[in-house]
DNA sequence: CTCCTGATATGTCTGTCAGACATGTCTACC
DNA sequence: GGTAGACATGTCTGACAGACATATCAGGAG
């Protein structure tokens, strides 16, 4: 099996950052990540489980003022240097299933008007991202002046701003050719 | 659960096409589909058998002089009706999981130049994606001239090239950034 | 004519994942 | 003293990825 359970290396890589709890962690995941990659919650608890077993973190106690006590988990260096090892790999390429795409090549047998709709909305919801991400290019280097993520940072969010606006480009295109389509083809 | 098992769809949706056996549907699936739609050759078997015990599509024998009687399938009614229904509903979005960027965002804790060659990979890799898309570009429309698919087809041969264009000016422009941060942050 | 190679053809199996669902605690406010 | 809502930690099922297994047939090499 070639799978490398890539989440404990999603985990090992945000504790770079700083020790955190399961529940940071799947904040974080859950917010700036998200826009390339999603964790399934189910994954975070038993990850961090056979994380602290082999010993690439070590769970570590924190008592906050008038917060309850959380369980937060540390890189060991043992982690930091398998983290390491995992970057220099090629990256594993997600085999793409991109449903939208496969109903509109399958688009002759759909209902009249369907696939329109599904593009517009998929218009909107790339149209929402950009807005979210153009406003995080702006904000992110002001909040996190000289922190050394930051030139990386920028470069995830580079290529999040430019994908998006080649879906919205496409989308326009695609709507009108739709529209020119069905037209053509109206019994 | 709302995962939906669609699979079943891809391959119904194939069977418009014409009649296909299990291995001309893997055959179809693994070339053109390919680049937005990778289906796991694991599943295609057991959905056909789940697709005829619900008589989304029968099984159909077909002899062929000289070759090997392989067992075809085709659309039933039913199949067809469900598919259109299918065509109607909201397309479901895949969980983004891209292991470069993941790797990227991570940047600090990478040996040094591991970076630079991942995404060189990458770029020559959507490279190569790009020609051949582009040749179908050119031979598709010639090759299927009025294929009442045709305009459906060349909308998602579209989306391909740009995508594919975007991530190639993406990966140029963060290979010379990376030069320069690697070069900034040299100890 | 027989062996071998490679395309044809049909599957199985294991670990990982998606994401809905379950459960309990603490704070703040009424 | 109750309760709404954030905080916090999990479990569970069906689907999926993709390596692996197996058998048949055609055509060429010896």
């Amino acid at each position: 099996m070639s799978t490398t359970n890539t989440t404990r290396y999603a985990i090992l890589g945000l504790l770079t950052i700083q020790p955190m709890s399961g529940y940071d962690l799947r904040k974080h995941l859950g917010e700036s990540l998200n826009f390339f990659w999603a964790e399934s919650n189910g994954q975070i608890y038993p990850a961090l489980k056979k994380l602290v077993a082999d010993e690439w973190i070590m769970p570590i106690k924190t008592h906050q003022r008038g917060r309850r006590t959380r369980q937060q988990y540390a890189l060991t260096p043992v982690g930091r240097n398998q983290l390491k090892k995992w970057l220099a790999k090629p990256p594993h390429i997600q085999p793409p299933r991109n449903e939208l795409i496969l109903k509109l090549f399958l688009g002759r047998s759909a209902p009249n008007g369907a696939l329109a709709q599904h593009v517009k909305a998929f218009k909107r919801r790339h149209e929402d991202v950009l807005g979210v991400l153009l406003n995080f290019r702006k904000t992110i280097p002001k909040d996190n002046a000289r922190s050394a993520d930051l030139d990386y940072w920028m470069l995830c969010l580079e290529h999040g701003i430019r994908l998006r606006q080649a879906e919205i480009e496409w989308s326009s295109v695609t709507l009108t050719r739709i529209a020119s389509t069905s037209t053509r083809n109206r019994r």
